[in-house]
DNA sequence: CTGAAAACCTAGTACCCACTAGGTTTTCAT
DNA sequence: ATGAAAACCTAGTGGGTACTAGGTTTTCAG
């Protein structure tokens, strides 16, 4: 694990790389994970291939592998990239409580323009369900983490008295995350048809007292 | 399609099996139904193969496509199977409204006992997200069938005074749907922590003004 | 400019895939 | 009992898989 070149230590201005990869090595490297993005968000894993992969960025897969040293490590690596950026848009380190549920319904607005990370997760969480596949551990530890956060937040909405009589938390955290889920699927099998935002924000406006309606309304 | 052997045209008793198959080939098909199901379920379609299947029932690749022709056959033909067996299990054609709605509850409850099956349609529908994926259209027609039903039961539902104010019918059947697949997923990665029917219940109880606990509480 | 490592390639390994051709064995109606 | 079809097999085809060994080209620090 987070055996990645590059990430230099930082020491001069001109010191960078230390005696690691090239220049260009840290663009490729971008360039090979967001092909394997492409192709295990329509193909899944274990369908999905270091060729086609390798294709995509107009290399051969022993090019490729020289940067990934398996299909395994790649897959983790796009993991945890998509992770990273997704917490950005979040900001979840800040937003608490009602501020963190708006975030989920923005952060719904924003998947409606990005299908292919939302089949990724798709895709990939319900093969990881396999207790060999090599994602498994990371989506159980992933789930623990959105839905203690989410908890979190109903928590707090329901200390401020914001949380409709009868509603526990930690179902509403559970209900949230499965109906955001569910959601993808059927967005994804008929985009047209599902506005993913609008239910979220319905579902949020039937568990608690408050509005969540976003910028602009659906059409 | 429907290009099953078997299905005698029931003419007197000894008459069966019109120039067709012999006395054991149905119950070989179920064997390879039910392996064919069992390997789909843990790898999906593209990444379970033939071989899997037909080692699981003592046979050969070739085999195993005497009884159906290809792979995309085989899934189709455990796709209607398993169709046509949970439409027994929830009785659908007769329950309505608010008794459908509890029969969906008991399906839930019936799933947390066979998480193959539940593994099935997790796996194959977001595999099928793709519209290249041989199920593809079985899924859209599947929802599509599914969300009319539940439309349906919301309609009555409200139209006898159980729906909370502000729940449209429509929304609350791809809420619903999408909750419990949702759900799926999670109780997959960890059966333990989850109650799916509990969360269901809360759910519907949360927008009507119904009662549905089923027999027995949780735990 | 040089030389050492990074980047990348060709070629190959050993294996798995869906599917086919054509033969052998088993069933069973006549 | 027999013969024709169903059931099943062996042996392949042509393709794909992840990954490796070992060489060539490119980069770039000293």
């Amino acid at each position: 694990m987070t055996d990645t070149p590059a990430a230099a230590p930082a020491g001069g201005p001109r010191r960078g790389r230390a005696r690691g990869s090239y220049a260009k090595t840290e663009a490729r490297r971008q360039e090979i994970l967001a092909a394997a993005f492409e192709v295990f968000s329509t193909s899944g894993y274990r369908a999905g291939s270091l060729k086609d992969v390798a294709d995509k960025v107009g290399l051969t897969q022993a090019g490729l592998l020289h940067h990934f040293p398996s299909k395994e490590a790649l897959l983790e690596a796009v993991l945890t990239l998509r992770d990273e950026e997704s917490m950005i848009r979040l900001s979840t380190a800040e937003a608490k409580g009602l501020d963190l549920l708006r975030g989920l319904v923005e952060l719904t607005c924003y998947n409606t323009t990005i299908p292919g990370l939302v089949s990724l997760y798709c895709v990939l969480s319900a093969e990881s369900t396999d207790p060999e596949h090599p994602a498994h551990a990371y989506f159980q530890r992933r789930y623990d983490w959105v839905r203690g956060t989410i908890v979190e937040a109903f928590t707090e909405v329901g200390r401020q008295g914001h949380l409709r009589t009868g509603v526990a938390p930690m179902a509403a955290a559970r209900q949230l995350i499965a109906l955001m889920d569910g959601l993808q699927v059927q967005w994804l099998l008929d985009n047209a048809s599902v506005d993913m935002p609008g239910e979220v924000v319905a579902f949020l406006e039937a568990i608690t007292t408050e509005k969540f309606q976003p910028a602009s309304g659906p059409a």
